[in-house]
DNA sequence: ACCGCCAATGTTATAAATTAACATTAAAAG
DNA sequence: CTTTTAATGTTAATTTATAACATTGGCGGT
């Protein structure tokens, strides 16, 4: 393919929407009309939409749609939404960041822009949720398939993380107390989060606050092991302050 | 919501795009200004992306991506339903089976009776598929993940492969001529496609009738390497016959 | 019922964008 | 080295969108 059709295509994906003037700012000396047939290229690849004074993007546009799909069935779980949404504001672009599995984190995956991120997780429909972003690097974990939450987990996986670094975890955890930690129901799957604690710069944990005062099995980390702890405003006060006391700790 | 406003979005999205001259006709007597800002309406509710000269329905749009996804496996549905089939009489119970990435495979995993299996996949849409199986162990390879034909692939997803022994492995390919045997057109899944024959105790290819004649960039088997090709009726008659001679080989 | 208000719609002039047709240039093929 | 083809540029004509203002009709308040 052409590489100025490359580099349109790219610039329209990661920001949903380009207008002809600015075409015409990105490559001067290029006539309108030019221009104009790249864009119409782009409508016949299926990549793009042209409206008046320019295109916008239908993965984009599909993303739009898929937002209010996704905002709708969650209201009964408005929570995950509120603290993904907050998560979102902690991806940074062109980072590696690291999404671990659970419900909560996959609503982050859905909301995830168009931005350029090395992306490694341990949820394969978190993945396949990722893959739809066409900036995104989108690394699986291998192993076990868990069949309740479907997370891989095993010694490969274990090996996986050797070979990765990670800037940013977003780990989910199925229960809190100040006795155990953060907690998990699956040794395999504690291991590996361990590992990626471990390994990661920096760990939120994405966490509803009907967790918190539970406890299950495998503890993977202690307060002190994460940077920052994202709920909603269900948290009793007091939990909301130890648990929010260490943000931007390191 | 407006009477009118509903009537245009019910058309907008049966047809996927109007015009304004359309939209004229369809209710005469009002003024094509009520009408553009009735499509604004549209737009600004998340339900259409205005045009020149019209409009197009969001959801229509989004379908068209997911076709794209979605595209080969539409294609040839009857004859991937047919291969699967066939290839479902070649599935032992609590054995070790692989399955390749790739549509025909995918519709295979959906016809998986609830037999007992080892299932080892480089396709993380399978493994969800399989996992609906009660009584399936899933493993994934890690691996990165290949946006085109959402496969696995990579040094660690080797490296699993290592570590893991297959009865029957069930294969796509992309391609096959005889000059050049059976091909696909990545590298890295290529690797993955080789070390799995060489490991696997038995070979099945699964292979619709159009890929018979061509060629990809990669070969990663020759006819002699595996043990049975499975196809549809489409096949030229010295094909049928080349390529099944070898049947229960081994 | 009367008045005034507001929202929806219509009208017009102006600005902007698209198209079509043809001219030019550059690149590939022979 | 010429021919051919594809890509790009130029211009004018057409179509479409916008903005600003005018009109209509319903609705609530007193």
């Amino acid at each position: 393919m052409d590489e100025r059709l490359s580099r349109i295509k790219q610039y329209i994906h990661e920001k949903g929407e380009i207008k002809l003037a600015e075409l015409q700012q990105l490559f001067p000396g290029l006539s309108s009309m030019t221009l104009r047939r790249d864009l119409k290229k782009l409508e016949d690849a299926g990549e793009a939409v042209r409206t008046k004074g320019g295109a916008k993007s239908i993965r984009h546009l599909s993303r739009i749609k898929e937002e209010m799909y996704a905002k709708r069935s969650l209201e009964n779980t408005a929570e995950k939404y509120i603290i993904a949404k907050k998560a979102l504001g902690y991806m940074e672009e062109s980072r590696s960041v690291f999404l671990d599995s659970g419900t909560t984190v996959m609503c982050l995956a859905q909301l995830l822009e168009a931005q350029k991120l090395f992306i490694t997780t341990s949820a394969p429909n978190i993945a396949l949720e990722c893959v739809k972003n066409p900036n995104a690097t989108i690394n699986l974990i291998g192993g076990n398939l868990n069949r309740d939450n479907l997370s891989l987990s095993g010694i490969t996986a274990l090996d996986f993380l050797d070979n990765i670094n990670i800037d940013i975890a977003f780990m989910a955890a199925s229960g809190f107390s100040h006795k155990n930690g953060f907690t998990c129901g699956n040794y395999a799957e504690g291991e590996i989060k361990k590992k990626v604690i471990a390994k990661a710069g920096k760990v939120i944990v994405l966490m509803d606050s009907s967790k918190y005062g539970k406890s299950l099995p495998f503890t993977f980390a202690r307060l002190n092991d994460v940077d920052m702890v994202i709920s909603d405003d269900g948290l009793p006060s007091e939990a909301e302050k130890s648990l929010t006391a260490n943000k931007y700790k390191k």
